[in-house]
DNA sequence: CGGATTTGACCCGCGC
DNA sequence: GCGCGGGTCAAATCCG
């Protein structure tokens, strides 16, 4: 047991989005703030945060197989894991997608709560919790300051269900969706 | 009619 | 203490 994470990562959702592509971080997403970043790239291949220490703030893009670090890495550093409190609730993804829409089905089903404008960029960010009952996941959406055609989403929390529709499949464009945290909210009885 | 969305108000932490 | 920026609430509204 090397941390309180075991997670394996493997949920792949369906992207509605024709024009969707994958891409890369950008710079100014500060990969400290997150407790895991991810993006697909165009051929497939994911670039994580996970192995990033958190002083370092610009992300170094580790070029893995996306199962393979799943498997291999079981210790993903959870910022707010300093505080026992907030360790299920506090886990926070990232992701930095292109895409026309930014309702992107990735197998929940999202309530949205708020709407903010957000000071240093011209387009809204909008909130949204699981519509699952008890469950307290939380979801960011924002458009890309610089470039409007790209999609940040942040994830935060622990799912404590499963995918409403447990689907698992893709079209052409797979998006790639950690999952790992309905693991965590299962075995969390320490 | 019930659940989701909208949207301004409210709240809270932080810096001055 | 106050203002600002960001996050959430909740009443009204919309929509299936």
């Amino acid at each position: 047991m090397s941390s309180s994470y075991s997670p394996t990562m493997e949920y792949i959702s369906q992207n509605p989005n024709p024009n969707y592509n994958s891409t890369y971080v950008s710079e100014y997403i500060d990969a400290s703030e997150f407790d895991y970043v991810m993006l697909e790239d165009a051929s497939g291949e994911v670039f994580t945060s996970q192995n990033m220490v958190s002083s370092d703030n610009v992300f170094s893009g580790a070029s893995v197989e996306f199962a393979d670090s799943c498997s291999r890495n079981s210790n993903i550093k959870c910022k707010n894991g300093l505080k026992e409190n907030k360790v299920e609730t506090g886990f926070r993804v990232a992701f930095r997608t292109k895409s026309e829409l930014e309702v992107m089905d990735d197998g929940f089903r999202w309530r949205k709560y708020g709407k903010k404008m957000v000071k240093n960029s011209p387009n809204p960010r909008n909130y949204y919790k699981c519509s699952s009952g008890g469950c307290n996941v939380k979801k960011r959406i924002e458009r890309d300051r610089d470039d409007s055609s790209y999609v940040i989403t942040t994830y935060e929390g622990v799912h404590n269900h499963e995918s409403p529709s447990h689907v698992v499949y893709y079209n052409q464009m797979p998006l790639i969706i950690p999952h790992a945290w309905s693991l965590k909210a299962s075995s969390s009885s320490s």
